[in-house]
DNA sequence: GAACTCCATCGATGATTATCTAATCAGATA
DNA sequence: TATCTGATTAGATAATCATCGATGGAGTTC
C-alpha cells in the first residue's frame, strides 16, 4: 500500500465494515472458494456475493484463479498486512488529523496547469470567485496599482485580464478610481 | 479486548468506516480536544460530533476528562492496538469463517454453568427439547442401558434425572422396556 | 435564581449501501 | 450453432447511517 492517507484507510475500513464481507474474508482465508460456494455458505444470492468480491478486489485483497467459467477466490494475506502496518504506527495515526483539501483548494488545483497558469476561466460563477480570491494574493493592501500593473499581475495566471479585473471590482476585492486600483480589506469582499 | 469474534471486529470496523470519525481519531491522538473544538475543525455541528464520540466511546477508544462543562477527549491508543492484534494474526482471521452460534447453541451456552452442569431445566418446552437432544450424545446407538446407568449419565448435567428421562421418552429419543433403555435413531426423534 | 456555556439526546431528513430479480456475458459442451 | 453453467451488470428497493435543528441537562458566573 502507498502511504496511509485517510482516503485509503477509509476505503479499507468501509470494505471491512460489513458482516458478509468479513465472513467472505474468513472463508477465502481457509482455501479457494467459488462464487456459488460462498453464496451457499453465506446464504446470499450470487450477485450479492459478486458485489462484495468486487469491493474486496478493488482493494487488492483477493487473488482470483479462473478455471473454465468458475472463478476461484482466495485471500492475499499480504494485502491485509499492508493495511495493518499503515494503520497502527503512531506517525500515520496522527496523519489522519491533517484535514482534507477544502473544496476551494480542489477548485484551484483543478484549474491550475503545471506551469502555474489557469487552464481556463471557469464557467461557474462560484468557481470563478474562488480563483479571483486566490489571485488577490498578488496585491498588497495599502498599495496603489496603475492599470498596466494590474493587468501584468493577472496575466501571470490567465490572458483575459480585463474580465478578471472587472469581476474583482464587482466582488469588491479591488477598487478603482482614475484608472488606479487598490486592494480592499478582505472583510469587505462579497461572498459568492 | 476479549477474543476476535466477528461481532466485535465488525463493530470496530463500522466505527472506523467513517471519515469524520477517522479524523476525530487523528485529532484526539495529537492532544485533548473538546467537542466544540472538534466541531470547528471538522466543520460539523456539535450534535454530530457528540454522536461520533459516543460511537468511539462505546468501543472504549477514548478517554474523557471533565473540566467544568467542558469534556476533553483523548485517544486511548491501547484500544486501537487490542483490535490490531485481534485482527491480524492468521488464527483469528480464519475464525471469521466460523458461522455464528445457532439459536440452539446459544440456548445451551446460556444454561450451561462453568462446571458443565445445567443451571436449571428451562421452563420453555422448546428449550428443554434442545437441552435433551444435546444430552443424547451421552448415549450410543445399539447399546442397552439399565435405568441406574441412564440416571448416572443424566445426572452429570442436572440432578432431576427422572424428568429428563421421562421427556426423552416422550420425544422418542429413548425407548424403554422392562426398565432397560436404548437410544432411538435420530430421524425418529420428534421435533419440538 | 437568572443567564450563560458546553454537551447530550431526540426526531427528522437525506445519502449511502446491501440485497434482490432480471438480464447479460463468456466459457464449455453437445 | 445451440445450449448449459457460473459469474457479472443493471436497476429497484429497503435498511442503515450521518447529519442537522430543537430541546434539555448540568455546571458556572453574575
Amino acid at each position: 500500500m502507498p502511504e496511509a492517507d485517510i482516503a485509503t484507510l477509509l476505503a479499507f475500513f468501509k470494505a471491512m465494515a460489513n458482516e458478509s464481507r468479513l465472513r467472505i474474508i474468513g472463508l477465502v482465508a481457509e482455501r479457494e472458494r467459488s462464487v456459488q460456494e460462498l453464496a451457499e455458505l453465506l446464504d446470499l444470492k450470487e450477485p450479492t456475493v459478486s458485489h462484495h468480491l468486487a469491493a474486496l478486489k478493488a482493494l487488492d485483497l483477493l487473488h482470483v484463479r479462473v478455471e473454465g467459467v468458475t472463478h476461484w477466490h482466495r485471500l492475499r494475506p499480504e494485502g491485509l498486512h499492508d493495511f495493518n502496518r499503515a494503520l497502527f504506527d503512531q506517525k500515520d495515526l496522527t496523519a489522519l488529523a491533517k484535514p482534507e483539501q477544502t473544496w476551494e483548494e480542489k477548485v484551484i488545483a483543478n484549474f491550475l496547469m503545471p506551469d502555474g497558469t489557469l487552464r481556463t476561466l471557469p464557467a461557474s460563477r462560484r468557481k470563478r470567485w474562488v480563483l479571483l480570491k486566490w489571485q488577490m494574493s498578488g496585491f498588497e493592501e495599502g498599495r496603489r496599482y496603475p492599470e498596466k500593473e494590474v493587468n501584468a499581475i493577472l496575466q501571470r495566471r490567465h490572458p483575459d485580464a480585463a474580465t478578471m479585473r472587472r469581476e474583482m471590482i464587482g466582488w469588491k476585492m479591488l477598487a478603482r478610481e482614475d484608472n488606479v486600483y487598490w486592494r480592499l480589506p478582505e472583510d469587505q469582499w462579497e461572498e459568492a
